[in-house]
DNA sequence: TATAGTTTTGACTGTCGGTCATTAATTGAA
DNA sequence: TTCAATTAATGACCGACAGTCAAAACTATA
């Protein structure tokens, strides 16, 4: 369907206010940012904002839909390759370490966005159901690649695809959001006992849940 | 040594602020929350509040200093048992597992503590400090069982038990966090399709782990 | 009881998210 | 081209809230 010129404008206007909330969440932080510093940094005055979003929030929640689609596409190039589901499990745990290295502002809106799951008017929000809806579909490369893995014999099918993917989703989040921190140098007392890599952590996490759940057969094999 | 009335006395005013604040966070949520409700809650003037607290993060974090003290507490009592490491891991996890569904309040503040980690006045504060040392501590009681277990041959030794503590710290968060919300009823369509208790994602995570660190040897006994 | 010292208080301030009356720009009919 | 009608943009303003501080209330001592 074709747009007329205003339409697009308004979708210009609205993906410049997103791209100067990026910026600035880059350069100051998510809690260091105001209505007017966005607007300012967009270059439109303070009242265009609420003309494209409703709340500070919901500008938050559009970059963080954007990230979960720019996610879903690297998940979905990951599954397209020829491994049996135990590598591809492997893979997306790369692919999701490497999104959010290159990506740490849509990491850090993730973060920023499972902090208000408890927020009730959020449940209204047009924007915060494509971001649920972006949420599941990310979990269903995770279990379709469980349920390659238990097809070819490559993963352990004792578990329930969907349960385990759940945990396997739960895990690599705190795991990631651990090393994330400590490559941020956050201040993490628990991690100065060790120097770690996020690779190697990441790489550590793979291993034991890579072993968790391989058939026994398989595991001998290694 | 021995404290003087007038110290005793402090001493209680700043406990019952901490103690009417995790009032409120249970009735109304950590997000609705104003420092005029927690002096109403705690029957004192608003300028009283800061007499005992730089901030209200600082209640905040003196609440989560609490929690952790009570988490290692228990932490320490699993520890205690006569088990073989692997086993003391799980112990740890179901222990853990036990403090979120019985102290929600702490797990909320906690998350709220975490949220705060790039939050640079936060390093400074002395209650931060504390609050790092807990983490660390309980981060001790998990490389100690893994060491025990790697000891006793239940354990795969091939992982650094430091590194390995972090994941696993890391993936309990991340498994937990997950299910509380679940449990919490917070919208997640994620989790719509898969019918679990926080219980058997937690039991399905535990024996994931397990067998990923587990012996060869030992895993083959199962 | 008088007075010096200490603690508590809530009216006040600055900041920030969000609103809305006003202004500016655009459109389209005459 | 002109001008009225419609739509879009703006920033002065508002309410809410974290944090401050001068004054009030309280306590201890002589």
């Amino acid at each position: 369907m074709k747009l007329t010129r205003k339409e697009r404008e308004r979708i210009a206007r609205r993906e410049l206010i997103i791209d100067a909330t990026e910026n600035l969440i880059d350069r100051l932080g998510i809690d260091n940012i105001t209505m007017d510093t966005i607007a300012t940094e967009a270059e439109v005055g303070k009242g265009t904002l609420y003309l494209h979003f409703k709340s500070k929030k919901s500008i938050y929640l559009a970059i963080s839909e954007r990230g979960s689609r720019l996610l879903n596409h690297a998940f979905g190039k990951a599954l397209l390759k020829e491994l049996p589901g135990l590598k591809l499990i492997e893979e997306l745990g790369r692919t999701y370490l490497k999104f959010v290295q290159e990506n740490p502002v849509y990491f850090t809106v993730f973060n920023y966005y499972e902090s208000l799951i408890n927020d009730d008017d959020l449940a209204q929000s047009e924007l915060a159901q494509r971001c649920e809806e972006s949420a599941r579909e990310a979990m269903t490369y995770i279990v379709r690649a469980l349920q390659i893995g238990m097809q070819d014999g490559s993963i352990n099918n004792k578990y329930d695809p969907h349960e385990l993917g759940i945990v396997i989703w739960g895990a690599s989040r705190g795991v990631i959001h651990m090393a994330f921190h400590k490559q941020k140098k956050h201040h993490m007392k628990i991690l100065d006992d060790v120097n770690f890599s996020l690779q190697s952590l990441v790489s550590n996490f793979i291993e034991l849940i890579g072993t968790g759940m391989a058939n026994d057969q398989q595991s001998k094999n290694n």
